[in-house]
DNA sequence: TGATTTTAGTTAGATAATCTAATTATATTC
DNA sequence: GAATATAATTAGATTATCTAACTAAAATCA
């Protein structure tokens, strides 16, 4: 008896049913001057980024921190000593409420990680910095994050991989613009 | 005086640095077999991923509906009349526990959406339905979600799309095997 | 210059999406 | 028929958000 007879009957999972029946469904259910072929690609791009995303969790989990704790982290890392990074504007960069930013902070504050200074030429405002606690975590980090990005890649060939940073490049521009957010 | 002067001085915004200096702290940490120009990408497509995502739930917010509720009316659509759709199937498919299948459940039968079912062959188990208002509440989703999807990718020539299409097609093939999930 | 308004940050309280562990009921297996 | 496995739920927690209200400080204006 083989294995897939086996399973028949222990469990109903739901089959893969693969992109076709989306883009049936696309056809009966999308507006007439919806291009097909864009939504069928911008389909795609959801779910790989869906999976790209849930890839770099996976291994930024390792380090016991979570993608918006990174992004916290990363932006002070790459600000650092350029300019006075406070809760405002990392709100402001994050697209999120300076009330979310505090609550992070707190996270990160409780594990050394980063601290608060108060600002001496504006009282309202506070300086947030990275801790050497911090600018060792991000060290650590790195190199995983950089290698699981490179990971979600690595079967492209070399000429799929030039072609797809051009229209990326592209994409990831025109994308900045319509949402008014950018990195 | 001009505008740049005024904004200069109401608030500190971090200046958006754009890719190279995330490159140029690639350069620094990551591991000497990291491939950069596949990392480069990789981080594009993380981008690119969370603003798709975001487009996406700003236009399903307008339905009352977040992107994971949105995910369980889907398959309860495609796989109507097809097979047995269950809590756990749901699960499985969904990549999470079935517990949070229970609170998604209950938040969409609440609303009239779905309902549940007794099994009447195996008394555990629930069978999970679309409702006619369900239906009625995706019929009226799709064709935005369907514009959705393709304003994320409009700007795209028409050869552009052509390749795009062939490289996403083959990395959500082999990022479904790597995650060993599917759609 | 003093009153009013704006800004920065936090607090309080809420919702959403997830988790693990425990519980209950039903099936299956030995 | 007892032990085990499965399906679903419940209870209780964490994380990431939000809005509204609050406090303190700075800027404006009249």
């Amino acid at each position: 008896m083989s294995r897939k007879n086996k399973r028949e009957h222990t469990s109903d999972q739901l089959p893969k049913l693969g992109i076709q029946p989306y883009l049936d469904l696309m056809e009966k259910t999308a507006l007439q001057n919806t291009d097909r072929k864009l939504a069928h690609l911008g389909l795609l791009m959801l779910w790989l980024g869906d999976n790209a995303i849930d890839a770099i969790d996976l291994n930024l989990e390792t380090f016991g921190i979570t993608e918006s704790k990174w992004d916290v982290l990363l932006l002070l890392t790459l600000h650092e000593d350029r300019e006075l990074i406070t809760p405002s504007s990392l709100a402001d960069r994050l697209g999120i409420r300076r009330a979310s930013v505090t609550a992070l902070l707190d996270w990160l504050e409780k594990r050394h990680w980063i601290i608060r200074e108060q600002s001496m030429l504006d009282g309202r405002k506070i300086h947030v910095k990275i801790t050497q606690e911090g600018r060792e975590l991000v060290a650590g980090a790195l190199p995983v994050f950089w290698s699981a990005c490179s990971s979600i890649m690595s079967e492209l060939e070399e000429e799929e991989r030039m072609l797809l940073e051009k229209i990326l490049m592209k994409l990831n521009r025109s994308m900045e613009e319509k949402m008014g957010v950018g990195r």
